[in-house]
DNA sequence: CTAAACTTTCTAGTGACTGGAACGTCAAGT
DNA sequence: ACTTGACGTTCCAGTCACTAGAAAGTTTAG
């Protein structure tokens, strides 16, 4: 299987597939030209991939996640403690966004966002005090 | 105002206030010796910078708040656009994380999480469709 | 006079790809 | 047999916003 046909059944684009394999994530066979030869079991990895890059997922969490989906002997607590601690950084991710967004809102809200040069989002990013603000 | 001092007041590091120069974000003054010296005026833009990506703006956003800043004609309607398509793209980022969240912690719930390799979160990856999720 | 604390520039690394160049291979049609 | 176009390969560079570290110059306190 040629990586264009590995990539429309994993779902990965080919640069995608080439660059897990320069970091070792998926180790394709080659044939006599030179061609990636993908094998189902290298197309069920990087399905595995895609599926927990796009739960946000870092590779580095993917390698280990694949590691312990090969190892027979595994311990669930494993796998769900590194689960766990994605969600908690998605968490603190979500506070963070979250944070700024009340903070940009309340500014926009100010704004009457007309002609006029004067505006409380600049007021606010050079430092001035919103007076509409509790202190 | 040597850099150390300038970095106390805006709350930036002196490596970050280097590359704020070098992407032209700021241009203090060189002094006989080659050092930099910060203004009263660059510290404010500093400030300015450091608050602005405090809120999540990009730098590219960051520029072109600093020039409607400088611009005593601009209209705040310019500045309130900026600001509402930033709010827009952390909107969309905050679905995409509460995204990921929900379908990590029900995977998570289902985990037991003991010494048994037997795993949901596994099995979730590997394409496996989860029987307790309405289909 | 020395040593510490600062300053400078430069290069390279981060994460996870992505774009593009330059070149090799293969399959289909004429 | 030949050509064409779609595929494949490698390698280099760029993204974003810094950050680490090296090597060298300058200033300041004791």
């Amino acid at each position: 299987m040629n990586i264009r046909t590995a990539a429309g059944l994993s779902g990965l684009p080919p640069k995608t597939i080439r660059y897990y394999e320069d970091i070792g994530l998926v180790r394709p066979e080659r044939g006599a030209n030179g061609y990636r030869a993908f094998a189902d079991s290298d197309i069920h990895k990087l399905a595995f991939l895609a599926r927990a890059r796009s739960l946000g997922f870092t590779i580095e969490d993917c390698r280990a996640l694949l590691s312990l989906y090969e190892d027979r002997g595994r311990a669930s607590a494993d796998v769900k403690r590194v689960a766990e601690e994605h969600v908690a950084r998605i968490g603190e991710k979500i506070a963070e966004l979250e944070g700024m967004r009340a903070a940009l809102s309340h500014l926009i809200d100010q704004c009457h966002g007309d002609d006029r040069p004067d505006c409380p989002i600049l007021d606010d990013l050079a430092g001035g005090v919103d007076s509409s603000r509790p202190s």
